[in-house]
DNA sequence: ATACTATTGTGTGTTTTTTACACATTGAAA
DNA sequence: TTTCAATGTGTAAAAAACACACAATAGTAT
């Protein structure tokens, strides 16, 4: 990365951006039966969520919008505004090598959840990055900031939503083993569920469609592959699921 | 209100507050079976939801609460973050008196929810308005800029509160009748409930204390009393109530 | 005073949902 | 071919939600 582009963002980022406002997103994936974060490396630096800030005329949800694209490449993300963090105190610790800009001003920060699907992102790092990528979500570094408690703050209310909104739709893949979409529960509500039960419960919302394949490859019974049901799914979306977990 | 503080406020604001940032609090009573919100109305102009801004060192959470103590005189309020509100055309149609102002720029605002005790609020204008009072929530006029979708919202919000929130606390008086509890209910969440099961249900969670008083006054038969348990409901809240309405 | 009315207090049976648990099946590995 | 560990399916018990009936009573109308 040159350091003409840095600069610039030094200097004359406040003529683009809204001032004291920022994004963070904490963007999970699920692979190999762990729920994953993806974070940023600073040059020389800490770790941190992917983040941006607010062009002059564009809308808060279009920046989360622009800065998951950048970061994972990925259009037509599910994306979640879940709080906002407005302690004056939340960048405590906070030097950047520029004192005078701009970017060393307090900010408040617009935290979004992004629900993606693992294996078709392709991470990139940010101007002030050189590092990006998956971690699991029990074994996140320390973070800068508040940077942890914004992650712990979206993993709540990614449980909440659990009650509401089918995830899995967003975070597997299109084919899926029930055992998949079991452990992917386990892990988000943090809590062992009964293998059978679950999948009466399951099925019985009524938008999953058991396929003619099973899973081959690993060791023991293949497992049938299902895929959700989009009119199904549509259909259930607009009357208001009411999981209940 | 005197002009001089108006045009201070115009004119030096900014000096005193964050640009482009502010705070709108949806302020939720509950009198004579009805859900109420609390508006402030403009000089000859349209009502909008109580607001105001981030001082520059001060939380946002802080800021909530100066609004809320300005408006209401009341300390202690259950207060609830819930959504920012970050369209760039979302105050279409602002056009304050002072063009030149900071006022005049695009705002983006952290939407809080508040439920108070209707009875101990003493609704107080604020600097911009020469009115404020209390609006059957059924019954609002017409709202500024985007206040109608940022108090639907709100009551959104309010209705999955509910699930694990046992609002009564806060939006009724110390004592209360079971129908009155269950009219507050009905009309947050929209529906009728049939009487016994709620009753049943309520005392269930168990946080509920029956005084031996009945309210008489009422034509018909005198229904008894009830206080929130305080230490109960303090054990039940720390362990995660499950209402699931 | 008395009867009336609308509302409260309480209980019970039915239906539905949740929970707990057992056994047969099967793909890969030994 | 046997073994192992995980999957597929069903059933009974417990709990929660739901529907509904009848007695009690504070004011109101007569």
């Amino acid at each position: 990365m040159d350091s003409k582009l840095l600069k610039d963002f030094y200097n004359r980022g406040d003529q683009i951006f809204l001032p004291h406002i920022s994004v963070d997103c904490v963007i999970f994936g699920f692979h190999e039966d762990q729920l994953k974060v993806l974070l940023l490396k600073w040059r020389d630096g800490p770790w941190c969520l992917p983040g941006g800030f607010v062009k002059h005329d564009e809308s808060v949800d279009d920046s989360a919008i622009r800065i998951l694209q950048e970061r994972t490449g990925l259009d037509n993300i599910y994306l979640q505004q879940f709080h906002t963090f407005g302690d004056p105190k939340r960048e405590k610790g906070k030097k950047l090598p520029d004192t005078k800009s701009w970017i060393n001003k307090r900010f408040i920060s617009i935290g979004y959840y992004a629900l993606v699907e693992f294996s078709k992102v392709n991470p990139q790092p940010d101007i002030l990055s050189n590092e990006c990528r998956w971690w699991d979500i029990d074994k996140v570094p320390a973070l800068i900031y508040d940077h942890k408690l914004i992650m712990d703050k979206a993993l709540e209310s990614l449980r909440l939503d659990l009650n509401d909104h089918p995830v899995g739709y967003n975070l597997l893949p299109e084919k899926f083993t029930m055992p998949e979409l079991q452990r992917l529960y386990e892990t988000i509500l943090d809590d062992e569920l009964d293998r059978r039960n679950f999948q009466k419960r399951m099925l019985a919302i009524g938008i999953l469609e058991r396929l003619k394949e099973r899973k081959t490859g690993g060791a023991h019974k293949a497992p049938f592959l299902y895929r959700f049901d989009k009119k199904k799914y549509a259909r259930a979306l607009k009357q208001g699921l009411k999981l209940g977990w």
